[in-house]
DNA sequence: CACGTCACG
DNA sequence: ACGTACGTGACGTGG
């Protein structure tokens, strides 16, 4: 059975050499590029096991599309001399792994790839596209997929008209249609100006084609109906360049795409000028130097079931282990079950499997539990503040860690939603795992597998644990980042544990009585607003709701989502003065949301036992270095308005008598902004102490502190928020309800006064775009992917990401600083207080009165502390019975 | 399972 | 011309 793979060379190119950091050989030639081409190359070959493959590539700048419209693809930026650098290159590379590649003056790769899907499908041949450009989906039929890169170029997208339907709900021929309305503006194809992606989608849906569209304008209306009129020539010109030329002379060229493989010695010879050595170990080819031999070899060892061992074999094996996994079922660690645990021994040679079953055999259980416990045996692992939250509640304490994979993981990039070790592997070029997927299943057909497949899936994890550790920590090292994993997060884990398996306690009555107070008022509004209505409805579907403001009262529509009227609180409080359901609406839903979300949403949580809530701190997720809390989540528990806030008079403390005590740092974010940008005017304003927002309104609009009145204050403390997120223009108009013009007036003041930011801004973007990355003061790293994109919705969101994450991040290095030293200070002064809960720039404890003076004093200390800047760190405290009164 | 909405910093 | 403020998680609806 043949099958082909056709590679749009320049696409895959292009993309590559955008979505890696830069990288480059010692001889100075950039290989990012060609590294991204190499790894996708890599993997495509081993999923698809094409049987012919063709690289196609656009040659020259002039083609068949110019003809008629010159200026087709102008507006393009230049190749950067970075890329085009790389492209001879690449195509040298390309002959080593003794691939074909084709260009032909006058036609671009997409008509290559094009002509010779044609002659696929008429050959009944399976053919694969693999490229960036979305065009190429008009290409997709039975027999020929579309592979469209995602994320940079890891991963792909697979397409078939199934596929597109699905997501676009058009055929692929009228993908060019699509093109035709919308334009592309990467292309410089002008379609119809004001027609986007959705009006365009609509449009087809309706009429099918471009020339349908046209010939139908009477059944459009107002604006658009002009637009399309005027355009109709652009869209009929659009709809001619997107179209991929399919008949292009390639003779039987096709005759020289079969693949056989590469010759090692001549891709090991390119890897070795590349500098790519990890590629030359991955495919175990030849060495350098011809040395020979030298090639890793595949992982062997020996999968030993517990049991088969004597106690003293056991405690002997653990002792000298170099990695161990947990295999813990279920997203909530506090209810995970463990069903297994895999422990690598020295060197990789053997691997024991301790099932669920034997760890209730005494024989085995003791001495791994008296291993597991042992503080100074060392746990190298995946993911072990979940396997310690898992093992208390089976009454075993996990000490001794030492190296944690998926901590690593996420200091090495933190922006990598996919963390599992499964997708850690690839990246080193180990050996890969099964996805547990496979092994387990998903949803309702989850099923532990027998024990045999089981261990050996435990096994191979221990091992890929084991190997990835050194690589890990060298590139730990070289990022800079050794510390900050090992004197921050790594303690940091274990101090979170704690606190989530201490709990804090949670008043069940208080929630029930706040309940039915709610239920009652739910009840009130509901029928307030059936009788304005005149109707009955889901008042909490949007569709419904939509249909009833909107059609049925007919009420001006102000925004929209993709899917309908929006309603969200933003719109529902500009359409307050047209009706006066839409008021109670507004309450209904204020009301309805503390009652799912937080009555009755935490009394789920409860444990009946304890009358506690455990929450869950993932430390992996936030791309800033932030915390994020699950399970429930007890970072967003409602303080803004008073009706909200009267569920936190249902946090208590866990002892009668104790205190909750609560202390948060006071402007954080603009506090390390004026460290890390340098600006005196903010750094001389936090020395003096002053009220942040009333100095900003003070220097922005020119004024002595008693002429600022409350809403010069507000401006500018909206314009505070708009410098710590990135400001632009459009976001602050939105937030203030004020004309771009003013918005950017306002920015351009700020400026004005304080110039260090203004320079901190200008740096940041730029270093970003030089590295790749942004770095906090600890040198926590983000990757920018799009900071170089042509695309300015992505370009502009990486240039306020790289604004905003060094601060961000920097605060949340600081507030996690303080909580490993507060944990220590709690542990040497022996004391009985308990840190219980972060809220991003607030830690929350539960004190015994004795020592009430003494943290009164000690909490704020340690957080201001935390770390040195050029202006003080504040915190502030309150205390009281409950988390409501520590206010 | 995606979406809209809304809670927090 | 483009058209979003930064970072999260949980809930209900409806396909």
């Amino acid at each position: 059975m043949e099958k082909w793979m056709l590679i749009d060379g320049n696409s895959i190119a292009y993309r590559a050499f955008f979505a890696m950091p830069p990288l480059t050989n010692s001889a100075g030639l950039h290989t990012n590029a060609i590294y991204g081409f190499t790894t996708m190359l890599l993997k495509l070959l081993e999923e698809e096991k094409p049987t012919h493959i063709l690289v196609a590539f656009d040659a020259g700048k002039v083609t068949f599309r110019h003809e008629g419209y010159t200026e087709y693809k102008g507006g393009r930026e230049k190749t950067p001399s970075e890329l085009s650098e790389q492209f001879p290159v690449l195509k040298e590379l390309i002959q080593s792994f003794g691939i074909a590649q084709f260009e032909l003056p006058g036609y671009e790769a997409d008509d290559i790839i094009g002509t010779l899907t044609k002659l696929a499908d008429e050959k009944e041949v399976e053919a694969i596209v693999v490229s960036g450009d979305k065009d190429m989906l008009q290409l997709a039929s039975e027999r020929v997929t579309i592979a469209l890169t995602r994320k940079g170029v890891s991963e792909v997208d697979r397409y078939q008209p199934n596929e597109i339907m699905e997501k676009y709900g058009i055929t692929p021929q009228q993908i060019i249609d699509l093109k035709g309305l919308m334009g592309d503006t990467s292309d410089n194809i002008p379609g119809i100006p004001g027609v986007g992606e959705k009006t365009a989608l609509k449009m087809l849906h309706e009429f099918g084609t471009v020339e349908e569209v046209l010939a139908n304008t009477d059944s459009l209306k107002g604006k658009m109906k002009e637009k399309v009129e005027a355009h109709q020539e652009d869209a009929r010109m659009s709809k001619k360049l997107a179209t991929i030329y399919r008949e292009v002379p390639l003779e039987d060229k096709v005759n020289e795409i079969a693949y056989s493989g590469y010759d090692e010695s001549q891709l090991a010879a390119m890897f070795r000028k590349l500098e790519f050595k990890s590629l030359i170990e991955r495919l175990e080819l030849p060495e350098a130097g011809g040395v020979g031999g030298a090639a890793t070899e595949e992982a062997k060892y020996e999968v030993v079931p517990a049991r088969n061992l004597s106690g003293d074999e056991l405690a002997a094996f653990l002792a000298q282990s170099e990695s161990v996994y947990f295999e813990a079922i279920g997203e909530n660690p506090h209810q995970a079950k463990l069903i297994g645990i895999a422990v690598a021994g020295a060197g990789g040679e053997k691997i024991v499997v301790i099932t669920y079953d034997e760890l209730m055999d005494p024989a085995v259980a003791e001495p791994v539990r008296r291993w597991l416990e042992d503080g100074d045996a060392p746990k190298r692992g995946y993911d072990l503040h979940k396997a310690e939250l898992a093992l208390a509640w089976i009454g075993i304490s996990l000490k001794g860690t030492a190296f944690d994979v998926l901590l690593a993981a996420y200091l090495l990039d933190p922006t990598e939603s996919n963390q599992t070790l499964a997708s850690l592997v690839p990246r080193y070029q180990l050996p890969g795992l099964a996805p547990d997927e496979t092994v387990y299943g998903k949803g309702a057909k989850f099923l532990v597998p027998a024990a045999e497949i089981l261990a050996g899936h435990l096994a191979a994890k221990a091992e890929a644990i084991r190997r990835l550790i050194p690589l890990q920590q060298a590139d730990l090292e070289t990022g800079g980042m050794h510390k900050l994993y090992y004197e921050l997060e790594q303690p940091l884990a274990i101090v979170l544990a704690g606190m989530e398996k201490q709990g804090i306690k949670v008043n069940a009555h208080t929630l029930e009585d706040l309940g039915s107070e709610l239920a009652q008022g739910i009840a009130r509004y509901e029928s307030d607003i059936y009788a304005h209505a005149g109707m009955e409805f889901n008042i909490g579907s949007p569709k419904q709701l939509g249909d009833v403001l909107f059609d049925k009262l007919d009420l001006p529509v102000i925004k929209k989502t993709k899917t309908g009227y929006s309603t969200d609180a933003e719109v529902l409080e500009k359409l307050e003065p047209y009706h006066e359901i839409v008021k109670l609406i507004l309450h209904y839903r204020q009301l309805s949301k503390l009652q799912s979300t937080y009555v009755e949403g935490l009394l789920k949580e409860i444990r009946r036992d304890t009358g506690k809530i455990h929450t869950y701190y993932r430390q992996t997720i936030a791309a800033t270095g932030r915390l994020s809390s699950q399970f429930p989540n007890l970072q967003n528990i409602p303080i803004r308005l008073e009706e909200g806030r009267r569920i936190r008079k249902a946090f208590v403390p866990s002892e009668p008598g104790w205190t909750i005590l609560a202390a948060d740092y006071s402007q954080i974010e603009l506090r390390v902004l004026a460290h890390i940008s340098g600006d005196e005017r903010l750094k001389e304003a936090f020395i003096q102490d002053m009220d942040i927002h009333t100095k900003t309104a003070m220097d922005v609009f020119g004024v002595s502190a008693d002429q600022v009145d409350s809403n010069m204050r507000r401006q500018a403390k909206a314009v505070n928020f708009g410098i710590v997120y990135g400001i632009s223009d459009f976001g602050l108009s939105n937030n203030l309800n004020i004309s771009r013009k003013e918005a950017s007036q306002f920015i351009e003041q700020y400026f004005e006064v304080f110039q260090g930011v203004r320079a901190y801004m200008d740096n940041i973007v730029a270093q970003a775009r030089q590295d790749g990355y942004v770095t906090t003061l600890l040198e926590r790293r983000r990757y920018l992917a799009d900071i170089k994109a042509s695309n300015f919705n992505l370009r502009s969101f990486a240039e306020r990401t790289a604004m905003n994450t060094p601060i961000q991040g920097t605060a949340a290095d600081v507030i996690k600083l303080a909580m490993v030293r507060m944990d220590e200070q709690l542990r040497e002064r022996g004391l009985r207080s308990r840190m219980l809960l972060q809220v991003h720039d607030e830690l929350v404890f539960e004190v015994p009165p004795e020592e009430l003076e003494l943290m009164k004093t000690l909490v704020p200390e340690v957080m201001e502390n935390a770390l040195a800047l050029d202006v003080p760190l504040k915190a502030d405290v309150s205390f009281g019975d409950n988390w409501y009164e520590a206010k």
